[in-house]
RNA sequence: GCCCUCAUCGUCUAGAGGCCCAGGACGGAGCCCUCUCAAGGCUCAAACCGGGGUUCGAAUCCCCGUGGGGGCACCA
């Protein structure tokens, strides 16, 4: 199917309010609009649906510009960067919309409205008391155009509202889900513009999508029951309509509904976020959100689940978008993580750990840190993990528990024994490397008749300290001949405390 | 309550009439590998919401139920 559409380049857009955090659904929308402007050479937007003061976040715009860019989702035009349409906040545009909505009232497709805010309560109440859908019934509707003029002129408090058709009804489209019909009847006369003198969103986002030249619209199912406005609203101009896409919605893990305030929060205490800009912190890859939540909603065939951003930018396809909601499964999320972190170069994976070290306070240098990557890397799923599986190799000295330095199944004595040996087995060594070391004490633990796990073990303990480590011989010809022996005698000078 | 929408393993999904006694992934169970923990490999359990049609043939098309989700503001 062609339209003339398809001549044009795409231009997309992401318009989000200023309201709070970035989080998953916004960032995968923000995504699917990205991907199809860079797959197709078009032009991907930022715009700030800032018509609202009341619920405007200071602090909102900032974390969206840098949660996108962190994720790497950069703007071809909109706020920060211009280009041809500015300004790109709302707020900013107020005179642009206001003769749009002038040729709406002129037109008869809107409606100066009086009615206050309490005769509006109490007819909604009314409404809702006799089991009808509650809709505006005032008497503004039908006042005679001099009439509402005249109070307006005269500085009365009003909105102006679309004034739906009472019957017939409006077939839309939906690119996922086909013809979408609604009667008229069920919808209402909608405020397109406030007593402050501020658009809503329908009206805001039509008038801007149209002089912007949007092609495609992406944007939560949520939208829906307001679809048909828009389209009365694009039809009421005589504008050509872009191409609608309903995304499916986020819900909570469980499956049973949208992530609520108080869920959000409780999620933190279990590190879990819906949030980008924390993401980061929890060490989470922006690779692996993308990864993550571009498959929630989307698939490109029945087996390739790993995708970089270049990939997904070659692969994506409108037409193999899900139109179901999906729950957040944050496990796969830890999946996709690990899998990235696998992928990234060492150097990339250590200068990503980096700041998680400083903020443990590990000193950590470069050079040994480069050495121990190819040991962690695919034992990770977060990078907040470094500083557990690093630390040993930058202390200055470690003090393991003594009785954690008693062998599985040994005695005190027997361990001392054990360690005793296995130290001067590697005091002797020429080389000291992990190769040799461990042909040496495999030899050993023949000799003792010993498992390897038991002396193994008991010389993780002493020059680690902790039960759960990298590759022991590898970690040792890291730490050096002289740190792994002196670690080796201080256990030694422990175990025997153990010994009576 | 009204309007809209969705419906394949616990979860994310493949499937656009025969390739499907339904494939992949996460998670789960087991085995292998193994100095710990991982990673990796192999195996197993696990789904077409129900009922009617249409058709030689339906997970796939249609209808009705049911269930889930969304919306019903001078918020987006």
């Amino acid at each position: 199917m062609s339209s003339p559409r398809d001549s044009q380049s795409v231009r997309v857009r992401f318009a989000p309010s200023p309201t709070g955090l970035l989080h998953l659904g916004g960032a995968r929308t923000a995504m699917y609009n990205y991907l199809l402007a860079r797959q197709t050479g078009g032009q991907f937007i930022l715009r700030l649906e800032d018509t609202d003061q009341k619920r405007f976040d200071p602090t909102a715009e900032q974390d969206l510009k840098d949660s996108l860019r962190w994720l790497g989702l950069q703007w071809d035009e909109g706020i920060d960067v211009g280009g041809p349409h500015e300004p790109y906040r709302q707020s900013e545009r107020k005179a642009i919309y206001q003769p749009f909505a002038q040729q709406l009232i002129d037109s008869g497709h809107a409606f100066y409205c009086f009615c206050t805010r309490e005769e509006l309560d109490t007819s909604r109440q009314e409404q809702k008391a006799r089991g009808v859908q509650a809709r505006y019934a005032g008497p503004c509707r039908e006042l005679p155009a001099e009439t509402a003029h005249a109070r307006v002129a005269v500085g009365e408090d009003h909105v102006i509202r679309f004034k739906m058709p009472k019957d017939g009804s409006i077939t839309i489209v939906d690119r996922l889900r086909g013809d979408i019909t609604f009667e008229n009847r069920n919808l209402d006369d909608y405020v397109i513009v406030k007593s402050d003198g501020l658009p809503v969103y329908h009206l805001a986002a039509m008038v801007d999508d149209h002089l912007m030249g949007i092609t495609h619209v992406f944007r939560g199912e949520e939208w829906i029951p307001t679809f048909p406005l828009h389209a009365h609203i694009y039809r009421a101009f005589g504008w050509q309509e872009p191409e609608w896409v309903h995304l499916s919605l986020f819900l909570k893990p469980s499956g049973k509904g949208k992530m609520s305030k108080r869920e959000t929060e409780a999620m933190r205490l279990t590190g879990q976020t819906i949030f980008i800009k924390e993401m980061q912190g929890l060490g989470y890859l922006p690779e692996a959100v993308l990864n993550w939540i571009a498959l929630m909603g989307w698939s490109y065939d029945d087996s390739t689940e790993f995708f970089t951003l270049d990939d997904l930018i070659q692969k994506f396809s409108i037409d193999k978008l899900n139109p179901s909601n999906a729950a957040i499964d944050f496990r796969k999320f830890d999946h996709f993580n690990g899998l990235h972190i696998r992928a990234l170069a060492p150097e990339d994976v250590a200068r990503r750990c980096m700041p998680f070290l400083e903020q443990a306070s590990i000193p950590a240098d470069m050079d040994t840190l480069l050495r121990i990557i190819p040991l962690i890397r695919e034992r990770m799923v977060t990078l907040d993990e470094a500083p557990e599986w690093t630390a040993f190799f930058f202390k200055d000295s470690v003090d393991p528990a003594p009785e954690s330095l008693i062998a599985k199944d040994l005695t005190a004595a027997q361990s001392h024994a054990a360690l005793q040996r296995a130290t001067a087995e590697l005091e002797a060594l020429p080389e000291w490397t992990h190769t040799a070391m461990e042909t040496r004490l495999r030899a050993l633990v023949e000799e003792l008749g010993l498992k390897a796990g038991q002396l193994f073990g008991l010389l993780r303990n002493a020059t680690a300290a902790q039960p759960v480590s990298p590759p022991l011989f590898e970690s040792m010809e890291i730490l050096g001949r002289d740190v792994s022996l002196g670690r080796l005698r201080h256990a030694l000078t422990l175990l025997e405390s153990q010994l009576q």
